[in-house]
DNA sequence: GTCTATATTGCGATAGAC
DNA sequence: GTCTATCGCAATATAGAC
């Protein structure tokens, strides 16, 4: 059963982390709800923070295996599209992966600097080529810069699900089936028609 | 020196608990960091929670203050554009104002929910009024879906400033004067031309 | 591998002197 | 209005039994 307690520690961790932060949850309370003891926290990561740790790099697995595959043949709107659907997966993949980046938006140092390290460079070298590329060919307007475009479509893309943690529902009833396809269609539709040629 | 005393207080609190989240903090690291004493806190707050309220409180009134005025009479364009002016003046007015929205996204109650309850509707309703409104007057898309759209601009204005937590220049060298004027120009150009009837 | 028990540290809050 | 001293509690981590 080893394997089996460490990762139902760390599981509960995962959950409890990202609803309350690392200063907010007590190796306690995670043992708790993992039906297990708060000493085996040291037995198996060494420290509150080795089990933090176990958990962060967990969720940047997750990232690492959905999002970087070969998008360098396709063309360039073809790659924002795909883009857009890549992180519904993963924001479907791992609900809880945007509350660790808005913590670490807010501290990038929580505990570690993951987002700023391993999950935005590679994001932004694959965007800027894209974009790039699409000028070249004639389809994006020839005056675009290149990192505030990146930037844009990173924040339109992930706003929506960052929106989505507010429950803002109450200012107004979110319409039926107004859902993120709803949303990342329309997104991707503004986006590229703004930076199209004309 | 009373009123000094307190807004000192107060004011060590804001970055304190920006940085480090309520948690993260203790009331004697407040008190060092105001040079008084952590007992005073307590006197003038009555808790922690109190002087937590404080600050969130006078985050707010910052936002009140430069977002509320006068949009109806605009063209729909020149309000979007005169939003992403007035978000540039609110963050430089806050500069921590960012990190108290990341935590509560991340963690919709921290404290309390004052993004839900005092940011966010009133300017969902401004932004959704004025983009029915560009519609109408026959200048934006009139297959346009107000609720997502709404989300996609605010997110685009914000997002830049997210990005700047991260301090990302190690991905690439920020060009000369590449700065938020830049970014927001061209953020609002696109998606202008975005939403644009065609 | 998992438990109990505990050592140690730091927390928020307050009583009371000045 | 500000300080010192301290109470009571909860935190992490660990020693040692099983």
């Amino acid at each position: 059963m080893e394997q089996d307690s460490k990762d139902k520690l760390r599981d509960a961790a995962t959950v409890l982390f990202a609803d309350h932060g690392y200063g907010g949850v007590s190796i306690r309370q995670i043992a708790d709800a993992a039906g297990m003891n708060s000493a085996l926290i040291s037995y198996y990561f060494g420290s509150k923070q080795g089990l933090y740790e176990a958990v962060v790099e967990k969720q940047v697995r997750i990232i690492d295996k959905l999002l970087y595959q070969d998008m360098d043949a396709l063309d360039p709107r073809e790659v924002i599209r795909q883009y857009a659907d890549v992180m519904k997966q993963v924001h479907k993949a791992s609900p809880v992966l945007l509350k660790f980046i808005c913590r670490e938006l807010a501290n990038p140092s929580e505990v570690m600097g993951f987002v700023r390290q391993r999950i935005a460079p590679p994001l932004f070298a694959i965007m800027s080529k894209t974009l790039q590329r699409g000028i070249e060919q004639g389809l994006f307007r020839p005056d675009l810069e290149i990192r505030p475009t990146v930037i844009l479509l990173v924040g339109m893309i992930n706003f929506y699900y960052l929106s989505h943690q507010l429950q803002l529902q109450a200012i107004g009833p979110e319409k039926e089936r107004e859902n993120e396809d709803t949303y990342m269609k329309q997104a991707v539709e503004i986006f590229l028609q703004g930076i199209e040629r004309r």
